[in-house]
DNA sequence: CCGAATATGTCAGTGATGTTGACATATTTT
DNA sequence: AAAATATGTCAACATCACTGACATATTCGG
C-alpha cells in the first residue's frame, strides 16, 4: 500500500461514510419491494372508492377487535382528525362498528362487522400470496431470519405492538 | 380425528383462505419496518422544506446520474406532472441540474451537484445505519436470503430495474 | 424537406391523506 | 364540584398524487 492510499483510507474511514459505505442495494430493495406489496390492495381499494387509510385501519381492527380509538391512533401514529374522516365512512359503509367500552364508557371499541371481516381478507389475500411466492422456497429456519430482520428494522415501540397482537386473533366471533 | 374434525378441515382447505392462512405476521413487520424506516429521513426533509418525493427523486438521480426524465418516470411511476414541481425546487434549489442529451437533445439527463450528493447521502446515512444495525449479527448467507426475498417480492419489471442499476454508481465525478 | 412522432414543460383543476389549532361533549377521577 | 380524559368535529392548510389540455423543441420517416 502506497502512502498515498493509506491516507486515502484513513481519511476515509475517519470521517465522512461515503457512497461505498451505505446500503444501497437494501435500501433500494426496500423501497421496490414495500411499493409493489401495496399497489395489489391499492388496486381494489379503488374500486370501493377507498384509499390506503382504509386499508390501514380496516387491517388492524380486524386485527384486533374491540382496539380503542386511542390505541388505533397511536398503531397507525397519525392524529384523530385524519383518522376520523376515513373511520367515518368505513362505519357508514358498515364495515366497523363502535361499541362503548365496557369499563370506560368514554372510550369506543372498535369492531369489524362480517362485510369488514370479508374486505380485509380481501385485501391482505394478494399481500400474502405475494410472500408465499417470495418464500416457495425458503426454508422455516430463513423465514425466520427474514422476520427477525424486519423486527430489527422496526422501532422499539412498533416491536412492541407488534408483540403486543396475539397470535391469531382476527374477530370471526364479532358482532355484526 | 374425528369426523367432525376432517369436516371442517376438509371445508377449510377446499374453500376460502381464512384468517389462518393469511401471513398477517409479515403483512404487518412490513408495514411497521417500511414507516419507520422512512421515519429518518422524514424528519431531515422536513428541515430542508422538502417531502419524501423530494428524497426519491435526489435519491435516484444521485444513484443513475445521467438518466432521463423519461425513464426516471418509469422509476418512480409517477407521471411528469408529478414529478414536475419537485424536480424544479431541486433544481431551483441547486441540488441537481439538467443537461441535454447528447445523442437526442431533446431529452434532459439529470445530475446531481455537489450538494444534491450531499443531501442524498445525507438521507441515506440513517438508512443505512438502521440496516446496519439490523444486520449486525447477519452472516451474508443469512444477508444474501433477505436480499433474495425482497428481490422476490418485487414485480419482474421492479426486478429489471434494480439489475439495471449498476453496483457502484453513484456520482462523484459529476459535474456542479 | 415536411409532417408525424417523441421528449419535455406547463397550466388548471381535483382528490386523498396528512397536519395544527380550537372547541364541544360525555364520562371518569380526584 | 372541578379537573382530567376519550372522543368528536370544524376550519384551514400542505404534500403529493391524478387527469386533461396544450406548447415547444427536436428527431425521424417518407
Amino acid at each position: 500500500m502506497t502512502s498515498e492510499q493509506a491516507t486515502a483510507a484513513f481519511a476515509e474511514s475517519e470521517t465522512e461514510k461515503t457512497a461505498a459505505d451505505i446500503d444501497f442495494a437494501i435500501i433500494e430493495q426496500l423501497f421496490f419491494a414495500y411499493r409493489d406489496f401495496t399497489s395489489d390492495p391499492d388496486k381494489q381499494l379503488a374500486q370501493y372508492g377507498f384509499g390506503r387509510a382504509h386499508h390501514r385501519i380496516v387491517h388492524f381492527v380486524n386485527r384486533r377487535p374491540g382496539l380503542t380509538v386511542a390505541e388505533l391512533l397511536e398503531l397507525l401514529k397519525i392524529t384523530k382528525q385524519s383518522l376520523a374522516r376515513v373511520l367515518k365512512q368505513l362505519i357508514d359503509g358498515g364495515y366497523i362498528v363502535q361499541v362503548p367500552g365496557p369499563r370506560d364508557r368514554r372510550q369506543r371499541e372498535l369492531h369489524p362487522t362480517e362485510k369488514g371481516r370479508k374486505l380485509a381478507m380481501d385485501l391482505a389475500m394478494p399481500q400474502s400470496r405475494r410472500i408465499a411466492r417470495a418464500l416457495a422456497e425458503t426454508s422455516p429456519r430463513d423465514r425466520a431470519v427474514i422476520e427477525r430482520f424486519l423486527l430489527d428494522m422496526m422501532n422499539p415501540d412498533s416491536r412492541a405492538q407488534i408483540a403486543a397482537a396475539p397470535k391469531d386473533r382476527v374477530s370471526r366471533t364479532g358482532q355484526e
